[in-house]
RNA sequence: GGGGCAAUACCAGAGUGGCCAAAUGGGGCAGACUGUAAAUCUGCUGGGAAACCUUCGGUGGUUCGAAUCCAUCUUGCCCCA
């Protein structure tokens, strides 16, 4: 299988320029991805290009991970409705180094035939002054090739318009391009499907500066948008919230979750698309899900392979001890009187934010009713909704006992060690209260 | 510049003087089933233990009583010039 066959199988070519596939099997070439710093952490959305990058690396290509200080200090209109803000320059800084520092730990910058390499755009467009870009860039490309380009074509026909800076980003990323090309070697350029028009600016803007009959020939390709079954956004919780490859932001645990919750049939597109496993094993694992499907083969291996790829070994591990302990059935009062010390403050660190709360001594000592618990914890958003989820519902347990007495009280006395309480609220919110 | 229409809870959208905390659908939460699924079914979804209080774009009226009527303002849409 060629590099692109075994891609397109895996789900993670959308449009590619003739002739790629040929001349990735007969040399082996400089490749880049871009990536916009606007935050001080990648997210899951990130994890295409990432993903691409590596298999071409392992396929014995060298990766080259572009960091978009100058683009993103000008904003890409492509899939975005609205002119955005420009971040200032000691932001995109720190959040350069953050999205350098994650990419380190997710490809090879070590090994001698073909380490990864890390460039910046802000490198070489800092010199460069208006009038060079003009004639340098600008000289090149019409203004009817710019204007047909789709991010383009759709903010000029809506009401709010485009600026001429927004305009002007094709010409920055192609520009990119050509100086990788000329200055890396870089022959190829990827990305996600919105990409394309950025990109295909790049070809032909170093076609026409190389002069048509140089052998300057540029590839390129794209990867399909990720999309999820249930048509909520890829890469966001429920709530809206984006699942970040930072382990501060998102906990492994959260993030081991955040697979072992697609769908049955995104899991099957997504093993394919974000882990390195064999074509051959992946089938294999695809079969067997198949035979029985509660034993969730599929999602397993997809939460699995790709938390380590993210978190590591220990990363993975604390998020499969955390499950086992949020998610075990047996969970019950005795197994929680069970436990020591140095055990539950092992689950509080491997243990998501969402699901610890901290309550002060004080507080408890004093006595409260479930309710005023409740609401105190941020469980219940107010008494009403206390009573409805204590007494209607009947979901909430305290210490794996089911408690359906809103004016149930509470004082250190139920703390295990003075210091713990374990709350449920229906089946799958569960959270442990560090009394200090 | 002139004329018409609209604004309702998280969203969509009924309601056009009291029976309206406001139909219905979606979303959300919980329960059953299950695989920590999907689909389906059930309950709940302004605050308060309750009396009752706050809510239907803003303000001010009419009325025993207004989301509903009147005036005015704001915003949005449409038509004419």
């Amino acid at each position: 299988m060629t590099l692109i066959q075994e891609l397109k199988w895996r789900g993670l070519v959308q449009d590619i320029m003739p002739g790629t596939e040929d001349y990735l099997e007969k040399n082996k070439i400089g490749a880049y991805v871009g990536f916009d710093p606007t935050a001080d952490s990648l997210h899951i959305g990130n994890l295409v290009p990432m993903t691409l990058l590596k298999h071409l690396q392992n396929y014995g290509h060298k990766p080259f991970a572009l960091v978009g200080g100058a683009t993103g200090m000008i904003g890409d209109p492509s899939g975005k409705s609205a002119e955005r803000n420009f971040l200032d320059e000691t932001t995109l800084r720190h959040n350069q180094a953050c999205v350098h520092a994650q990419l380190r730990s997710y490809l090879d910058f070590e090994t001698a035939v073909n380490p990864a390499e890390m460039v910046n755009n802000y490198d070489w467009f800092k010199e460069m002054g208006f009038l060079e870009f003009l004639r340098k860039v600008g000289k090149y490309i019409t203004i009817n090739y710019m204007k047909s380009k789709d991010s383009v074509k759709n903010r000029i026909e809506s009401e709010q318009g485009i600026s001429y800076t927004e305009f002007t980003y094709q010409l920055v990323q192609g520009y990119d391009f050509y100086w990788l090309y000329k200055n890396k070697g870089v022959t190829l350029q990827m990305g996600g499907a919105d990409q394309w028009g950025n990109i295909t600016t790049g070809t032909e803007l170093t076609r026409k500066i190389e002069g048509e009959n140089s052998d300057a020939k540029l590839y390129a390709f794209t990867a399909p948008l990720v999309t999820r079954e249930d048509g909520t956004k890829f890469g966001k919780t429920a709530d809206g919230k984006n699942i970040w490859l930072d382990a501060k932001r998102t906990s492994p645990f959260q993030f081991y979750q955040y697979w072992l919750n697609v769908s049955d049939a995104d899991a099957e597109k997504y093993i394919k698309i974000f882990t390195f496993l064999p074509t051959a094993e992946i089938q294999t694992i695809i079969d067997e899900g198949e035979i029985d499907k509660s034993k969730r083969l599929v999602h397993k291996a997809l939460a699995s392979e790709v938390t380590r790829l993210i978190h590591g070994e220990n990363g993975l591990q604390s998020a499969i001890n955390m499950t086992a302990f949020m998610f075990n059935p047996q969970i019950g009062a005795e197994m929680l009187a069970g436990f020591s010390e140095e055990e539950w403050e092992s689950v509080i660190e491997n243990a998501a934010e969402n699901d610890l709360r901290k309550l002060s001594a004080e507080t408890l000592s004093a006595g409260m009713t479930l309710t005023d618990f409740l609401i105190e914890i941020k469980v219940a958003t107010s008494r009403g909704n206390a009573r409805q989820i204590i007494e209607t519902d009947k979901a909430v347990s305290v210490n794996g006992v089911k408690i359906t007495d809103n004016a149930f009280s509470l004082s250190m006395e139920n703390a295990f060690y003075g210091k713990y309480l374990f709350i449920q609220k229906g089946k799958k919110n569960k959270l442990i209260v560090r009394i200090n």
